[in-house]
RNA sequence: CGGGGAAUAGUUCAGAUGGCUAGAACGCUGCGUUUGGGACGCAGAGGUCGCAGGUUCAAGUCCUGUUUCCCCGACCA
């Protein structure tokens, strides 16, 4: 098995990353093709991260709710660009029951249960939400309407890559309606930047926010925002989104609503969400060659102790070991003793460095004489010797000092990474040589962007706030044009 | 849908110009010894060599067909 397609950084790459997901688990018994079995661990963290982002949402007003899985295929064709977007990446569900085979040996679609209408596995939920919409909107009152959704949807992608576009992924769907277009871009804007503060306060991820160009934006809208991450080779990686609908869901779902003047209007409506592709960009950020680093605040295991010992005083680490576990878990979550037996603790220390387990406590007899500790943090590999009345405080800071400096590390690979470049030679060099974030002019027309995808394989990948107010020549045309982000995507 | 690979043990792979009973490493099971950076010894289980034809005294190896998987593009969060 492979997993080249997500960033190895060397041989080991492939190895730990299997401790988190699986897929061969599921090709061998399946024909479903790019989607993955998430291991327990990896699911973990998931589970943090939603956790975490669920507070969040739910601090900006919004409230869960769940809706059907299935689409009718009316529905979603009533939008005509939501279709156009979406038409070429959808599962459809067109019989409901099977039959015996001829020979009883095994079973086929029953050509007797055809639905009258075609089901959509829902590749988002915009259509199938909206139409509920319509009947809970009534009045200003009513207004503004925040759902959100914690969900799998499926695309049926051409090319898969674990993590980073699978066939069925899991996340978070938002959607809001909004009395005027000021106040749902407001919206759009708040959901953006959470997202923006979320990457960084608890995934440690530095990222950059903007407005998508046309060809890149979502089926439907007016407007799509991004959350870019880099990785660690320079390329871009999408986060999150946060659109500016409009109304042009509203107008097709009519959805309407009696304003303070006593007339019917549409309202503006916005979407947002992350998807399990925030695991991936985790991953291939946080990673060094022995493995992976989750960042403390979402760490399902944030500190290991494992006790080394010897036959002859195997029974006083053990006691030692455990006196100063139970002290921890007084201040400390998720602290895993492990006293596997016959397990080497080199073959520990290894296998919690490839699960990114931050911090790691090892006691032995000489630690136990000195009445001491050895923690060592995984992010630096620095061990130091700590005295047992210390050790609660020396972790928790350790956590916060690990959480800080994956930030950091993040913030100066986008900085060291990011170029200014005035004309399209010097933008095919850097572009060529050292990927990252480049800053260039770009006059707006999709030509001039499609003909230096085929050129150079960079897309924009947002304007920025400031952006947009810095104009310059065009690097492919040299007519006038705003400045944009460039980038090589994943 | 284009362009490249590949298919042999649970996994990764080796098996020139066909040759006898199909191999290694890791993993797994049992016993014993081990435990401060992926432990070691001994014993063992595990295979219709993707599938179907063909050539041959003889096919994992050659030929034809077929299926599947992987990688690189196009599409996309």
């Amino acid at each position: 098995m492979s997993n080249k397609g997500i960033t190895p950084r060397s041989e080991e790459y492939s190895q730990w990353f299997l401790d988190i997901i699986d897929r061969a688990e599921l090709a061998e018994n399946s024909p479903v093709r790019g989607s993955m079995v998430i291991k327990p661990y990896g699911y973990a963290i998931w589970e943090n991260i939603q956790k975490e982002l669920d507070r969040r949402i739910k601090e900006k007003g919004a409230k869960n709710a769940y809706f059907p899985l299935f689409i009718p295929k009316s529905f979603l064709s009533k939008e005509a660009d939501h279709v156009k977007g979406f038409a070429k990446e959808c599962a459809i569900v067109t019989h409901y029951r099977l039959r015996e085979t001829a020979d009883g040996k095994g079973v086929e679609v029953d050509p007797e249960a055809k639905l009258e209408e075609e089901l959509i596995v829902r590749p988002t939920s915009e259509t199938i939400m909206y139409d509920t919409f319509s009947r809970w909107i009534k009045s200003w009152r009513d207004l503004p309407l925040k759902i959100n959704q914690w969900a799998n949807i499926v695309r049926w992608e051409k090319r898969t890559r674990p993590f980073l576009r699978t066939a069925e992924f899991l996340w978070q769907e938002g959607h809001t309606v909004h009395e005027t277009h000021e106040e749902s871009l407001k919206e759009v804007m708040e959901a953006l930047n959470m997202y923006k503060d979320f990457a960084s306060e608890v995934l440690a991820l530095e990222t950059l926010i903007g407005k998508k160009s046309n060809s890149e934006k979502f089926a439907g809208a007016l407007d799509t925002y991004g959350v870019e991450a880099m990785m660690q080779d320079g390329k871009s990686l999408q986060f999150g989104t946060s659109h500016d609908l409009g109304q042009n869901f509203a107008k097709v779902f009519n959805i309407q609503f009696t304003d303070r003047e006593g007339k019917l209007k549409y309202p503006w409506q916005t979407s947002w969400g992350v998807s399990t592709r925030m695991m991936g960009a985790l991953v291939m950020s946080h990673s060094d060659d022995k493995g992976l680093i989750v960042p403390p605040k979402i760490a399902p295991i944030k500190v290991v102790i494992v006790p080394i010992y010897k036959d002859d005083n195997k029974e006083k680490v053990l006691k030692y070991s455990r006196g100063i576990y139970n002290q921890l878990i007084k201040d400390v979550d998720n602290v895993e003793f492990d006293d596997r037996e016959f397990l080497s603790p080199g073959y520990k220390f290894n296998e919690w460095e490839k699960k990114g387990v931050p911090v790691r406590i090892e006691i032995g007899p000489k630690d136990m004489e000195a009445g001491q500790v050895v923690i060592v943090r995984r992010d630096t590999s620095e061990k130091s010797n700590i005295y047992v009345s210390e050790v609660n405080e020396n972790v928790q800071k350790l956590l916060e000092d690990i959480q800080e400096n994956l930030l950091s590390r993040s913030k100066d690979l986008l900085i060291s990474n990011t170029y200014s470049v005035s004309d399209y030679k010097e933008f095919k060099d850097v572009i060529s040589s050292k990927k990252g974030f480049v800053h260039a002019h770009w006059c707006g027309d999709p030509e001039c962007e499609e003909k230096i995808k085929e050129e150079t394989k960079a897309t924009t990948r947002c304007q920025t706030e400031e952006g947009k107010k810095n104009t310059s020549k065009c690097i492919y045309c040299e007519k006038p044009g705003e400045e944009w982000v460039f980038g090589i995507s994943y």
